[in-house]
DNA sequence: TTGATAATGCAAATCACTTGCAATAAGAGA
DNA sequence: TCTCTTATTGCAAGTGATTTGCATTATCAA
């Protein structure tokens, strides 16, 4: 049994909740597809289990986690309106986005802890969070290119 | 006659496209709203001289700005699903957001070019662009909270 | 001035969720 | 173990933001 799915039995016990077949299914399902999958991918992978869970259902379950503070919700792609869920980690983590395979790179950068600081010096402002995306073409793309075709790949080259 | 109404009134002549009053009106528009205006807000500017204007035409002239690099779109606010405009700068820029007003400042800093290229050494993959969002309480709410209630205050601090 | 066709307005469609409500089923207590 | 309360679910309808099809209008090159 995964971390995540304690951690949702402990809150779901300790508030009155209740552990359904259906949360524990998108749980496992979180925790299986690990890295920034979407409600519908989340779906996805629960129904191949069992076909008897309903996409309301998952969406009512990644808010509750949201809500404890369990996953984060974000926005990745803007070609895609679609939120996408991280297991929330203790720490801040940023991403890179593949603009060719739409893979999804974590990274952290001491700096960017001394960009907060800077703008709040500059600012006076107080800083909770940053979130630092950056866009570009994954290793494997700039070198395998040829596995797509060539309209798609010289959209993102300069 | 801004900037915006030019480019894009060139774009137009050498494309083969067309000037009409509602794009004017659009540009003009955005030129006013000037910083990150939803495409309501823009609608809501238009309506103002010109009751005339559909909210589809907005749409349609603002993603063809878009699409012709003379805007871009990005989604600032997780709990708002709307897009917002930005006339696109020749230079990357990144933003803050106030959680509490919503409202947003724009800054740049020069350790940002060096997290893409530590990110290149790192990985082996080339970063496009780069997109540092900060989220936090800005100067003004900072010290005047009791413009707002307690409750919307007390969310976001620590 | 004319004519081809780009652009618009309108209404309907779509996408990504969200919500109301009746039916179901956890799980605390008898 | 059985009951009963009520949290949770499935379903269908609703919402907000944005997009699209199509008939109509209007720009602008000839």
């Amino acid at each position: 049994m995964g971390a995540l799915v304690q951690d949702a039995s402990k809150r779901l016990r300790s508030g009155g909740g209740r552990m359904t077949a259906q949360r524990r299914l998108i749980l496992e399902a979180l925790e299986c597809l690990g890295c920034h999958p979407t409600a519908e991918d989340v779906y996805a992978e629960v129904r191949q289990r069992d076909s008897g869970v309903n996409l309301s259902t998952v969406y009512r379950t990644l808010r509750w986690l949201e809500q404890e503070g369990l996953i984060s919700a974000r926005r990745f792609d803007d070609e895609s309106r679609q939120e996408r869920f991280d297991p929330a980690l203790p720490a801040e983590h940023h991403h890179f986005v593949c603009s060719v395979c739409k893979s999804v790179i974590e990274f952290d950068d001491p700096l960017i802890e001394d960009i907060k600081t800077g703008f709040e010096d500059r600012t006076g402002s107080k800083v909770d969070l940053a979130s630092v995306m950056l866009y570009g073409i994954c290793s494997q793309c700039k070198d395998g290119r040829d596995q797509l075709s060539l309209k798609e790949t010289t959209d993102v080259l300069p």
